[in-house]
DNA sequence: TTTATTTACGAAAGCGGTTTCGTAATAACC
DNA sequence: GGTTATTACGAAACCGCTTTCGTAAATAAA
């Protein structure tokens, strides 16, 4: 409970505390026999500096924020690991904060750090995100921000990304390749680029392949298992129920696995399906699942290096890039050979 | 760029700064409408106080931390929500620091939340957590501290966890039942008590059915996937090969299904698998996979209630206590009917 | 030896808030 | 109407550390 300060530690070493300050931060202007002695009373006392007034003093807490929609997908956990990997590095810590897809969570976080809570924020937007003045705020506060995976075009910074449009083009064409006629995409989001990037690859490769789109062919998931689970079963029941999906989420995966075992449906025979997943387990489902995987802990140590670089410079600001790193594409049983 | 100070919204309103600084923090001695005047200058020149500043003054940063192994990791990830979900609700901030296992790690991170950067923490020990000098020195400084899932008995505080002995003993008694003759254990340490009471629940249930146990009974996984295989592969090639796996930890059950895919050997006919799990896939898996699985959701958010009333006191201790949350046993198909 | 540098340290002013305490002005009391 | 409570606000100390600046002593240069 007895919480040593500098100013203790200066009166048991009679010197001043500006003194005992500038030793323990190994400034030159103290002689080595001096550190020495007020490194071995701080060991010896456990003087920790008091984080709060470290950080007022020197105007930064050594904290980036990290902010996502959610915690429970392979995607961000893994990226969560690229980012700690380097900011542990560089002896930044790491605040995450989830915004469960909501708006207003992410509005709400993004004017905290305005308090000066953090030097820099890795953002992936959440899936309403369509107004910007929260980010641009903040950055107007002169806090670097380095969005990753979900990014807003229209601001001017870094972007670390994936090739969405061209994986999901991918993904449809093989869809096709296999004999898929009625492929149905499940989206996440209208109002997201990266979401209407995989949506355009979708439709792009269909149109390649001379397959006309209707507007059966996207069902908007909701953020709630259940009624996404609902919403598929019927639309899987319906008579013009698709023979391919592409899922543009991690989890949709496991909703179709659960609706076709649900509606008897065989994957790949009735149904093939491919999703966005990250998931270690998907070349152990049943059937193995045709996946594109995102270089989620690349992505998370790219957004992360890059902030780390801005903010060492006087001038923290970001600079506009765009940096794109590829995803895979796994081919496994959920798909016909 | 514009930083505005609570000395500039005073000038700006020809108040003091201990007059604005009441009127934002809803004082009793302050006049409504001077309030009024106040705030609505605040929104206006959109001020936000500087979160290094409050906390040094009133000497808490509203922050809890939150060390846990990995975030990879399904009961983790799912831990954090339940953490997050009270945290916020009670206008608290979460740090998460990862140790990786690594014991080092955990010191260091303790060691720093010395300076009072966090207000309070909740633990769950790496696998290589023996020594304890650093729990204790950072309770003595007075930072309240709650255990889950991973604990240290010998410390005096209270411990979420669930009934690891008794679903271990479940587990193991069923696949007895089931026919396993020689069922083997994936440890993950032999240090923590988790990890040993989930053993010695596997060595009851054999001693109660009769079974004799040999040291090739268990095997301890280091924290690496290719090694663990490895280890594993060669386990399941000797002689003595196991006709049951009971693996303590999520992951170790993809390296199960990963390991009898190469041997050829089938689940459950060859094999029967059960694995402490809270995976989503698990029921899809091929098989799918019989689990025990973890409160996870719960007992984060009892550990962060838990830890919320310790610091709402003025002394912020926690009690001794143990609470258990029961996990549940799913059988699927991975163990024979 | 004198002057110019360098070295090693201390005093004090922030950093941006919070909080204690004192005090006019107004309201309530007998 | 004089005294006591309240109310509403300001001055200033303080939280614990950083940093600028000044200076005496030691060293180097002339």
């Amino acid at each position: 409970m007895n919480k040593i300060t500098i100013s203790m530690l200066a009166k048991e070493l009679r010197l001043s505390i500006s003194t005992v300050s500038k030793a323990i931060n190994d400034s030159h202007e103290i002689s080595p026999q001096t550190k020495l002695r007020v490194n071995k009373m701080a060991k010896e006392l456990n003087y920790v500096p008091n984080h709060f007034a470290s950080s007022l003093g020197t105007g930064n807490g050594k904290t980036i924020g990290v902010v996502i929609p959610e915690v429970v997908d392979s995607f961000f956990a893994q990226a969560i690991n690229g980012i700690e990997a380097v900011a542990v590095e560089k002896g930044y810590h790491v605040m995450i904060y989830l915004t469960h897809e909501s708006f207003e969570k992410e509005k709400m976080i993004l004017k905290d750090f305005e308090s000066g809570r953090v030097d820099g924020v890795l953002l992936s937007v959440s899936r309403e995100t369509i107004q910007t003045t929260h980010i641009v705020d903040l950055m107007k506060k002169g806090v670097p921000l380095v969005f990753f995976d979900r990014v807003i075009n229209e601001i001017f910074t870094t972007k670390i990304t994936t090739n969405d449009y061209e994986m999901a083009y991918q993904a449809t064409t093989y869809l096709i390749k296999k004999g898929c006629k009625k492929i149905l995409f499940l989206s996440f989001s209208n109002l997201l680029s990266i979401s209407n990037k995989r949506l355009n690859g979708f439709k792009d490769a269909q149109k390649d392949q001379g397959i006309k789109l209707n507007n059966q062919n996207v069902l908007l998931f909701k953020n709630d298992p259940k009624k996404d689970y609902q919403l598929l079963k019927n639309h899987l029941n319906s008579r013009n129920q698709a023979d391919g999906i592409l899922a543009s989420v991690e989890k949709f995966g496991f909703t179709i696995y659960q609706a076709c075992e649900a509606l008897r449906l065989r994957i790949p025979e009735d149904v093939q399906v491919i999703s966005f997943s990250n998931h270690d387990a998907a070349s152990f489902m049943n059937p193995p699942l045709t996946t594109v995987s995102q270089p989620a802990f690349e992505m998370g140590k790219t957004a992360a290096t890059i902030l780390m670089k801005a903010l060492g410079r006087k001038n923290a600001a970001t600079d506009e890039d765009n940096i794109i790193l590829p995803s895979t594409f796994a081919v496994r049983k959920s798909t016909r050979v």
